[in-house]
DNA sequence: ATCGATCTGTAGTATTCCTACACGCTCGGC
DNA sequence: GCCGAGCGTGTAGGAATACTACAGATCGAT
């Protein structure tokens, strides 16, 4: 049940170092396996340390931090103090049928900051700049998405306050083909669908164009659905190398939402902000209201 | 709108140095300025280089390391390293009206990152594992929340494959009162919301107890909910420290869920696990095949 | 079997980090 | 207002660690 491990996400640190192994030298592949087996542990020890824990001499693990890119050890050992403290990929540390709850939890959120990263790193800016440029200009908004996709377009749609104009997210595939079919030229529809393949979204992204309104999408991989995009906002996350890696890719979506949501919000006039910020404060004592007769009740 | 920088979360490094500052001697407190005001460029520099740009000498930065508790500059290099490399918190770089959309998803990114890795540190693995015992014996799942804390609820539903019993997730109120009073002693209800004061939520709870089911709550702070809870899960993120800053606690919520969906997956029999290998590789190849006819439609 | 090329360790050098000590500065007491 | 105590800061030297030049070993090929 553990995985094979070390698949091919070259900008990890570690899977740099898994790809690259077979290039390396014997003895420096003996200090990658072992930087690869306990990359915790490995921050623990100095240059001797390391040396000696691989079974090999000091200069062997300096050349061994020149040929994997860094031009020492020092520089080798930050760049790995990062790697592991944004958390270690599911790849790198397979999930066990017997791992505890606590530990399953320790593996899961890694590999979900893990991906969360990887998605930051990867994210196009000049994408994204056109994504807001024409959700700013919109007079309109529709999100739509199945399955852990449509979670994040229901999740964008309550962020229509912050968008400033009316958002819709169908959860019915019917309800979406007669909302976007209604376009307008300032209609954007984001259709957002992780394979870049679901039918059905696709269709929708087709009609939302058909009718003359915008479309940005949201995928995580190239599909027919980008070709109907105006803008394509492009997520890459790490492939769910098993049934039970949990799919990743809906937090890089809900985080690209709030992206963009803000985004837009910073845009608009100070009128708009203010009714927003007038409008948190009025949820927040609505709350506290409610507290306050909570505890009369317990009382 | 920059905000004011520096809020109490003393568990991150940087949190824990714009605290301790007070406490430190006036040169010090010169590293730690710059520290905090830079923590990236502070990577760049070796002892001699930092003392240099803050105008100290090098004993003083030893000293100021020692002063926030590491017991060498070395080591405190590679905590700022890990610390940065998860990310800042709204609250160390704050949002501001003329950032770019590329700047904003830095920022943004690299919260929800922090954010995650708080709710990492912070969770509990009993009340973890407790949740995890309860949901494996149970006969039926609801999951119930308003708002952003509904939308973890959808997600939750739909893993009812890896849970392997009959999920619900009822987004009207009615539906599910209806739902949680028909609890019997192996119906667990998972209620979530991010305050814990929620009313309509806490109802919920109180209904699925006095019907007998137990109950899992999902919160972000004390409230009445955790009062109807068998398990408190208990999911600390960053607060909101503005109007902007998005919920951060849903994210969490959802690596949550998933971390107990994977746990009771685990654990069930291999029976059924097989069952949702098949219906995993089913469903990949459906959309093989719609992937097909997609491109036969363009060609 | 010997040569050549590549790999690996030994030994020495340079850098960087750490510590002992001394100077100054401030503040309280006489 | 001067003196002394105590804290804060920098100077300089010593220890550890990272880095490099070189030579020996190892393997493959002819």
């Amino acid at each position: 049940m553990t995985l094979p491990a070390h698949a091919g996400d070259v900008d990890t640190l570690l899977g740099a170092i898994a790809a690259g192994m077979p290039e390396l030298r014997p003895s420096e592949q003996k200090v990658a396996a072992l930087v690869l087996a306990d990359p915790i542990g490995a921050l623990d020890h100095n240059m001797a340390g390391l040396a000696d824990a691989a079974g090999v001499s000091e200069p062997t693990v300096m050349r061994f931090c020149s040929a994997i890119g860094f031009d020492g050890f020092r520089t080798f050992k930050i760049a790995l103090a990062q790697a592991v403290a944004v958390g270690l990929p599911i790849a790198h540390s397979g999930l066990d049928r017997h791992d505890s709850p606590a530990q399953l939890a320790e593996k899961i959120f890694d590999h979900s900051i893990a991906s969360l990263d990887r998605a930051r790193r990867r994210l196009d800016p000049a994408a994204l700049d056109r994504a807001v440029g024409l959700l700013a200009g919109a007079s309109s908004l529709i999100f739509v998405g199945f399955g852990a996709s449509g979670i994040i377009a229901q999740d964008a749609q309550q962020k229509f306050p912050l968008f400033g104009v009316p958002c819709d997210a169908p959860a019915d595939f019917h309800q979406q083909f007669i909302a976007v079919s209604m376009s307008t030229p300032r209609t954007v529809t984001v259709a957002i669908s992780h394979t870049g393949h679901t039918a059905e979204t696709v269709r929708i992204a087709a009609a939302a164009r058909e009718a003359g309104g915008r479309v940005v999408t949201i995928t995580g991989d190239d599909g027919p659905l980008s070709s109907y995009a105006d803008v394509d906002i492009r997520l890459s996350t790490f492939e769910d190398t098993d049934m039970f890696t949990p799919t990743v890719s809906r937090l890089a979506g809900l985080v690209v939402v709030d992206v963009l949501a803000t985004a837009v919000a910073l845009r608009s006039s100070e009128a708009h902000l203010r009714r927003v910020r007038a409008m948190k404060d009025a949820l927040a004592r609505m709350r506290d209201v409610e507290q306050e007769q909570d505890e009369e009740r317990s009382a």
